[in-house]
DNA sequence: CAGTATCCCGCCAGATACTG
DNA sequence: CAGTATCTGGCGGGATACTG
């Protein structure tokens, strides 16, 4: 296998998933499927309304999520994982299962 | 799968993983095995000493990479994975594939 | 309800110079 | 060779207030 480091396709990811609330963001998106704005605000304990905004305008500037607005009084917008951005479940899955594996590393260590 | 986004285990290896040099550097010594510092240096254009010791003393902190040093004049230092840090490998695999598949979405975006 | 608009701070990272 | 030390700017991210 070559991941050919001088290119660094790695970045590409990281760069997307980058961001303080983006992967929780995503892992309830594509747990729970669509949100509403004032949902993922509740299901994100400590955002706020201004980050919880720029991250979601990053991720569907990337394609990753869908942007769906209801011409309606009051106003109704709804966040779902795109097809593209499903594309991205295996990186989230892996590294969920390393940070749990970490956890545990963590612990081995401090307990020497 | 219950991925407990509340928990968001995916932080731990994200954290790991970001720092501008941080992926370049891993696959090289994934890929090419141990590294003297200069070697690495040289291996990754642009990055200064500063950067490239900072990186490597953090992903050293993590248990990532192990660190040889060897007591002559002049000195001499050897980088490599650690067991540890191999298991990273599915996850760096897994981004790069995924950055290689989104060179090819961004172009087909850009020709619409 | 679903956002903007401001103000503000800390830290990541770059440039440059120096050293055992 | 393999590092520190210092200065610096930019930007990610937080607090707060306002709006269609």
């Amino acid at each position: 296998m070559d991941m050919q480091p001088e290119l660094c396709k790695v970045d590409d990811a990281l760069g997307i998933l980058v961001g303080k609330w983006k992967p929780i963001i995503l892992l309830i998106l594509l747990q729970e499927g669509t949100k509403r704005f004032s949902d993922l605000k509740r299901r994100v304990p400590g955002i706020t309304q201004k980050m919880l905004t720029k991250q979601l305008r990053e991720l569907e500037e990337e394609d990753i999520i869908t942007r769906n607005v209801y011409a309606q009084v009051p106003p109704k917008v709804e966040y779902s994982i795109s097809e593209y951005g499903r594309s991205l479940e295996p990186i989230l899955v892996a590294m969920h299962e390393w940070g749990t594996a970490h956890t545990l590393h963590k612990t081995k260590k401090g307990q020497l």
